[in-house]
DNA sequence: GGTGCCGATGTAATCGATTCCAGGACGTTC
DNA sequence: GAACGTCCTGGAATCGATTACATCGGCACC
């Protein structure tokens, strides 16, 4: 009788509330589970009545379709995978919320995964989406696996961000970087500056193309990255500082630091400040990525900013229309870089 | 014939590769689907000869498991849900990154998403992690949750994170809010401070703890909070900058800014810039959250620091625990902000 | 030698939904 | 009124795993 009674109580709380499943609520309607399903999927050639029945069986015992089951059977989930280097990197934090907002919006859910730029976690977590069986994987591949990104076999519908790969055959979201970076590196040209020093991060396709429009620049003023001082570091704070640091006591320091990523020019900021030298008189600092700090510090920093919401929001638009048309010839879309001229980038010998 | 041919290819591209179930292993081995799920999750009471068959099969067809089968027939799923405001606020990109990277270690996938402080929206996310069937939710409770808690029906597991809530049958790790506001406060009194203003967060229950915390300060030197100047706001750099510039066109401004999260302290700063006010000479401005750029502005931003990585692994490692052990008795963790003394908190009148 | 236990394996039920298919009711057409 | 199409509904298969239960062989014990 204790036992009985112990038993009942569990049963209760095991199945309330939303605990209910399909086939208690078609038992409630005094249907089959087959019209509870048409019903909440919002079939079409399902009577009023029906539709009344279930839905007030529904309301009545609070019940919530399971959605384990839900993509077991029907082989889609509303999951949508965003794999990045790392969320700490102030780009990655508002792409991430704009996909999560973009997602959201379609009643997608996501997974959030950072590889800090390591190939094999990174393996590891593409493998795991799949076996999550997500909708889509939206993707910021590190140098590596954009080389190979087709031996990668990823079956999903994928969109790559931020950094372009070699195949062809997907949707990708990206900024201009080459031109992004000549914009950068002529404006300090043009005021003034020429020994132009340039931290590139070595983690990703990015750091090349962007050294690609810097150099670019260069040439076209007919001026050479100063020897030894254009670098592939790791994308880093400290990386940046301790590079920013040597550079600025070499014999002939450069006049001015092109940097590639806000980590990079945090860190070559925080060198300069170290080394008491003035910005932008002594050395000028520009860099990319539009951060809270940037427009805060003295002189604030001359940076290309990134449409970030735009490039995550766009992401997760391409991929969740990529569901309706599985088909659809991949698309490419290019978003242009904005520069954001401030104290940081001179013109020299005429700071206040 | 055609339509044979092509059925076949179909076939081919929806099964190769990584697309065998434990059917095709457990054939391509000559044995039972149960065998193989055995070995897969480790069990004992297996042959080595079974243990080898079934792993080269699985080697073989690149077989992975179906994690949606897995979980829904298993009832338990390797998914954690992180539901925090909005994931730009440096603190909880920290978090996250710690939970991630905790649950990762443990093989578990992160559901991430932003709240906006919304009750409906949060709501909203609480029920469709709870379909998913997430394993457990780290959760960090707009203020009206908080209140009433137990009336939110979480069936999952739960820890709350940097908000405290009612109900005392649930995990939870916090800073001691009111001890950190008090020691924040008390350093600008002691530094010759004395019209302390303060901003505090309108949408948390810590806006309203670290209040308590600096009013209390405050009593202890037989001050108190200037006349409409201790307020709670949207904890958004808008509203911090906006009420700053207000208050310091008053006729009677504050000698030093008190605010209560990082955004609110970015808005007071602007604010104090614009009106041209030096710090901590005319205005002290101290805050919480150790910032990429509260370290780099000058002068540089006194704060509480909080454990923000520490908040983050805790949490999550609660969550594992009370996988293990569902009845263990819950458990609050109270950690320690640290103060971070810097230039903007004074002693008034001594800055170079 | 019978009994009982244990370890290894297979068969089949099960998780909770979706979806294929069959069939009944009803209307239309010839 | 037979044939046919459409609309609505329910029964049952299915998705891909885990797991309860049954079976069987071997070994120890009395």
């Amino acid at each position: 009788m204790v036992g009985l009674f112990r038993a009942n109580v569990y049963r209760i709380i095991l199945k309330y509330p939303g605990m209910a499943n399909i086939k208690d609520v078609a038992e409630k309607a005094g249907v089959s589970t087959a019209s509870v399903s048409r019903v909440l999927s919002g079939k079409k050639n399902v009577s009023d009545e029906m539709r009344q029945r279930v839905m007030a069986a529904v309301e009545e015992l609070d019940y919530q379709p399971n959605l384990v089951a839900r993509s077991l059977r029907s082989k889609r989930s509303r999951t949508v995978g965003l794999i990045v280097s790392d969320i700490r990197n102030p780009f990655f934090t508002d792409v991430s919320r704009a996909v999560e907002d973009t997602v959201h919006e379609r009643g997608y859910a996501l997974f959030l995964c950072n590889t800090d730029e390591d190939p094999a976690k990174e393996a590891l977590y593409l493998q795991q989406m799949q076996a999550q069986k997500v909708a889509g994987i939206i993707y910021s591949p590190t140098r590596q696996s954009a080389h190979n990104f087709s031996n990668l076999d990823i079956s999903a519908p994928t969109v790559v961000i931020d950094r372009a790969v070699r195949s062809a055959a997907v949707d990708m979201v990206l900024i201009d970087n080459v031109d992004a970076a000549y914009r950068l590196t002529l404006h300090l040209i043009e005021n003034g500056f020429r020994r132009i020093a340039g931290l590139f991060g070595d983690a990703s396709v990015t750091g090349r193309q962007r050294r690609e429009g810097y150099e670019r620049a260069l040439q076209e003023s007919d001026l050479r990255p100063p020897a030894g001082q254009a670098l592939y570091i790791p994308p880093k704070i400290e990386a940046g500082r301790e590079t920013a640091l040597e550079l600025l006591t070499q014999d002939q320091p450069p006049d001015a630091v092109v940097t590639t990523n806000s980590l990079l020019t945090a860190g070559a900021l925080m060198a300069i400040r170290e080394r008491g030298l003035p910005i932008p008189d002594a050395v000028g600092l520009v860099g990319f990525d539009d951060t809270t700090w940037g427009a805060l510090v003295e002189p604030a920093v001359t940076i290309i900013a990134q449409p970030t919401y735009e490039i995550g929001a766009t992401a997760a638009k391409l991929l969740l229309e990529r569901e309706e048309q599985p088909d659809r010839s991949p698309r490419k879309v290019i978003l242009q870089g904005k520069l954001v001229v401030r104290g940081s980038s001179g013109p020299v010998g005429q700071s206040p």
